[in-house]
DNA sequence: CTTTCTGCAAACGATTTGCAGCAGC
DNA sequence: GCTGCTGCAAATCGTTTGCAGAAAG
């Protein structure tokens, strides 16, 4: 038998993303469109938070109007998450459900975001303090969110 | 000799900080007008990240431009701090050589920032965790952030 | 056929800026 | 008097929305 020259894992987990977004769409009347399909594959590939002007970049047929109603539909979804970085551009995600618990490493001049993940013990120590934290001032604890902001290798 | 009815740290820590925020501004040829101390009371007296709306409410004569601007301003000379939380209002808050290293307890309902405060214990994890990430990517630390969001009381 | 999606162009809201006069050093 | 500050009104920029036609179930 002969092996493949694509690993599959890369392949599976994108079959399985995009079956998990359409059920989740399809639960809520919304249709997953060949747009929306590419836009998930899009912040997929990426593997770090993406402007709108970068999402655009890589789907350049695209309106600006389709994807910002677009994205908007899968955060309505909970499939994508809109994060805020050092700039005033918003920052696209998959939600955690389709990728994993992490948090962001963010460039204090030109706004880039990295993903990074913490270890088991910091992440205990995390919602350790954020339960106490919450407690203390009456809050009911959602989630929580560390970034570290700093220089990236361009702008070192 | 009379005891003063004004508790005298408040008033000492008041002063002490126009002081070294004029001394700050007058390093880069600013001025340290009315208005801006006014601002820089405001945001002392609030003890949590205000929105501009919150700002203007409590400083109702002073147009908007001119509130932007001098926080602007403020923010330039390193007194003053813009942060983002959940909504798309700016928060502002003093800078953390006037205050205090803190971090923040955003609602994820209605936007409302708190500040909360971390153990020395926490404190040294989340700098070791933000060194160690930081190693990993080339990226070279500046600060760190930790949010918790949750419902604030009015929000339960 | 009904509901959702699309592209376009116009609207929106937070923030910024050009300008002319006023105020501090 | 030069330089920086003010208020106003207009501009900017990311994002949202109304509309009429195309497409999916």
């Amino acid at each position: 038998m002969t092996a493949p020259r694509v690993p599959s894992t890369t392949m599976d987990a994108l079959a399985g993303l995009h079956e998990g977004v359409a059920q989740r769409l399809g639960a809520d009347d919304q249709r997953y469109t060949p747009l929306r399909r590419a836009l998930v594959a899009t912040l997929a590939a990426a593997g770090r938070p993406l402007t709108m002007p970068e999402i655009l970049a890589t789907n350049p047929a695209v309106p600006q109007s389709s994807a910002y109603r677009n994205v908007t539909a899968l955060i309505d979804a909970g499939v994508v998450r809109r994060i805020t970085g050092t700039d005033d551009h918003g920052r696209f995600e998959l939600a955690e459900s389709y990728s994993a618990h992490h948090h962001h490493l963010v460039c204090a001049t030109c706004g880039k975001v990295d993903d990074i993940h913490a270890s088991p013990r910091l992440e205990r120590a995390l919602a350790e303090a954020s339960r106490a934290a919450a407690d203390t001032q009456g809050y009911e604890v959602m989630e929580h969110r560390f970034d570290v902001v700093g220089l990236c290798p361009d702008c070192r």
